[in-house]
DNA sequence: AAAAACGTCAACCGTTTGGTTGAATATGGC
DNA sequence: GCCATATTCAACCAAACGGTTGACGTTTTT
């Protein structure tokens, strides 16, 4: 299965998006609250936290009205371990890019 | 300027390319060779590896006739840095995040 | 009970993406 | 000079993306 790291890395390549999970780094927070720095619409931010949340970056709960977004930074890991693969080769643990290549990779 | 971020984030959210990636680990490679082992055709071999350069991931060099693709594994540390500030919150490098921040982030 | 607040859904729209094919442009070997 | 090799370009296509608006369903407040 290929898609966490592809819906991984595509909701990272949104500006919208990484702004959120940066919000989100200092506290949780109701979707409304989310979008009030935007100058886009509620339904926007909407989608944009049903891809991040898809992508396993947050996780939202509902408690009466509101929807609270909480931060999930598990899924960054495996993005970072195959990240660090390239970006610091010196020091990559081969084993787990070993592991990797297994689950993740195949080429046709 | 956002544009690194986003271009770097979106070339590694395609299989292909993060395959073509992980080829080029090992020995710089021809177009051509590149293209070997997928299914599709050059023509779109070639858009993916220039998204790849666009995004600073590759570089390419014309010798001859044959174009050689090299992995550049600087490009992947910005990217590499911004998912470590969520991944590993602990270990966190606060001063390169709020560079990072006043950088790369304005809100709306 | 009525109104306001919170959030999503559905339909739409223009742009980008990932692929195709066929022609074009070097460069190298005979 | 001629043909094959290596790569890109241009035009096209269907599907996905990022946004909008308006209607809708819940929950809270008054």
């Amino acid at each position: 299965m290929s898609a966490p790291l592809d819906t991984v890395f595509a909701a990272l390549a949104d500006p919208t998006r990484r702004t959120i999970l940066m919000m989100l780094l200092e506290d949780d927070m109701a979707v409304t609250d989310v979008a009030e720095p935007f100058e886009m619409s509620l339904a926007a931010i909407s989608k944009h936290l049903g891809i991040l949340t898809r992508a396993g970056l947050i996780s939202q709960e509902k408690r009466g009205r509101v929807k609270w977004c909480k931060l999930e930074p598990d899924a960054l890991r495996a993005a970072s371990v195959w990240m660090q693969s390239f970006g610091q080769f010196d020091q990559i643990d081969l084993d787990a890019f070993e592991r990797f290549l297994e689950g993740e990779l195949r080429p046709d």
